[in-house]
DNA sequence: ACCGTTTCCGAAACCGTTTCCGAAAACCGA
DNA sequence: TCGGTTTTCGGAAACGGTTTCGGAAACGGT
């Protein structure tokens, strides 16, 4: 249980405590055979160097903070996968923290991280503006943020974002094209950037195929099945529905089709969907759920890149990296059912 | 930028270090006026102990390293933010790392983990018996490690699992007493020891039923919705369905339920469904899925509870939790649809 | 007034590294 | 052989805390 330091590694070789260290950290001035005599020895002495005291000596904790909404929906759980993989590759850890689409619990996981001295933060923040200016003096002050995903375009930091404006616009002129006359969208939190992104997009579609005021409509719902479901139970009381929707993501969509099945509707042929932030549950529910899917293996890695290059020099111009996307087509959101599976 | 140290504080009021440190450990030795005086113009300095350095001295790195198989399904994802929670609560930090399914990378991971010198593992393992001995050393040397989960009964080391036999049981009885008469049980891989229970849980139903032999039957798949598809392309192409399934987890389950469908079969009027370890899905899906439950909250917390105990006492007594759960019959797996909607 | 406790605080050692500085050793050309 | 470079290494000071030890001050009882 017993660890071995430095300290026991040159005793035992007589050699002094800076030269083991130097074997150990590609230093130029040491001559190779001692240096692979030491490190040979340290080895089988089982010594390894202590983290927390090299930390402590190089004042930088190798520590990198990740903050995401939540980590339920696959979405942010394949992001932190990626993160976690490409950090360790580069010999830091993760800290990964989720704020549950709570403003004030993302600036205590923001806060904790750095008090626990990160020396990095990805940060997709939730719902709201509230912390954003905190943020903003964190990244001015020269400590190394990069945000992901839900973020304001026009914000001056380093950013990784989607190009929602224009997916959302194609989702939407799909389901013009296919013909569908009047048209819904399920959108997120009103103060949530990407929900007025895609609302962005879904009407300038609308602006452009001339679509009359009282065929389409915003109805702000949340983020979750849920809320899909609350929707279209209001929408079904009220005998409004559409004959499409298009939603802010999957899992409303999940959520609203589901409602609509079991009140007896029948998908696409009376209500069509389309989803965005494509999921793994995409494919799995009937009909299979037409979706905007983003890179999200490739976005995540490049916020990770991003970061360590501010990490590496702080006051670096700070860069904006706006990723596209791909629109799968699917059953959910097509006249004629010709449509192959997958 | 620059860090706020304790000498910094302790040169602005002139006392010694110690005194300062004292202040913010709660020790005895130290007068109760001093001690406010101190820390009070320790905050307006803007001084925190640097936790890198607390971590050196004492001897601990405030870590824990939580692994578990996956984070894409919900079910882990939800352990990992109790865990996370949990210990942030105890003012330590989660170093959460991800298998993949995968033994090597699990084994891989752990000696990350113990190299960056955690205080103790939370360890969900994945599949196969490759890492218990090494597991087994390092938890008998005294290192502190709970497992959760996916573990033998019979393993001699601090666990928390769940009654799978018991439960599987009960998930086969009940179709058994829909009068469903061939039914055949998808599961997980037979060297992974929930599902090896599960399969006993199945065959100890069949048997105190009088199944005759050709009534039943167990399909290994995996624990994927594409496995649950893969298995029912074949029975289709076998001509060889049953009129009812048990799976050992949801997403199999709505991958064979997805795969019927499409192919043109009713659920459950023509075949019905039971799942597993009850995710957020089971409710989405059409028709809604019969599934167990497990108190997944409790008994990630029960863990974290466990693990510091073992922290604070490596060499107690070993203990083994198990957990009982429900079983949520949904209209998946009911010969009249009279269940009503949730 | 005296002595024995108790309370409170400072000095210094320590945690296990890295790194700076300087000195010994080796090398090299004349 | 000698002086000047260049290598190679050891000593010691950091890094920023905690903790042990011992002594001074305060206290309290006789």
């Amino acid at each position: 249980m017993k660890h071995v330091t430095i300290k026991d590694v040159a005793r035992c070789l007589n050699v002094s405590v800076s030269t083991v260290s130097r074997a150990f950290n590609d230093k130029y001035d040491i001559r190779k055979d001692t240096k692979e005599m030491i490190l040979k020895t340290a080895h089988e002495m089982g010594y390894y160097p202590n983290p927390i005291a090299k930390k402590l000596s190089q004042n930088r904790s190798l520590n990198i903070g990740v903050v995401v909404p939540e980590i339920m929906n696959g979405y942010y759980s394949e992001v932190a996968i990626v993160l976690q993989e490409f950090f360790i590759s580069k010999g830091y850890q993760v800290l990964l923290m989720q704020s549950d689409e709570n403003e004030d619990q993302e600036l205590k996981n923001v806060k904790t991280l750095i008090n626990n001295m990160v020396d990095g933060l990805i940060i997709a923040p939730t719902i709201g503006y509230k912390n954003a200016s905190y943020y903003i003096e964190k990244h001015n002050e020269g400590y190394p943020i990069v945000f992901l995903n839900r973020i304001d375009e026009t914000l001056q930091a380093s950013k990784v974002i989607f190009n929602n404006v224009k997916w959302s616009f194609f989702a939407t002129e799909h389901l013009i094209r296919e013909k569908y006359k009047k048209i819904y969208h399920l959108s997120g939190y009103k103060n949530l950037c990407v929900s007025s992104e895609r609302i962005q997009g879904f009407k300038k579609a609308m602006n452009k195929h001339n679509f009359p005021k009282e065929n389409y409509k915003i109805i702000e719902t949340g983020l979750l099945a849920k809320e899909g479901m609350d929707a279209i139970e209001d929408l079904i009381f009220q005998q409004d529905l559409p004959d499409a929707f298009f939603c802010v993501n999957d899992m409303v969509a999940i959520g609203a089709m589901k409602k609509l099945k079991d009140n007896g509707y029948k998908i696409p042929e009376d209500v069509a969907f389309v989803g965005f932030t494509e999921t793994r549950i995409a494919k799995l529910v009937t009909p299979e759920l037409s979706s905007v899917k983003q890179p999200t293996y490739d976005m995540a890695k490049k916020s990770g890149e991003m970061l360590l290059s501010r990490i590496k020099n702080p006051n670096s111009e700070i860069e904006t990296v706006i990723f596209n996307g791909e629109f799968n087509i699917r059953k959910s959101s097509v006249r004629d059912s010709s449509i192959p599976a997958t």
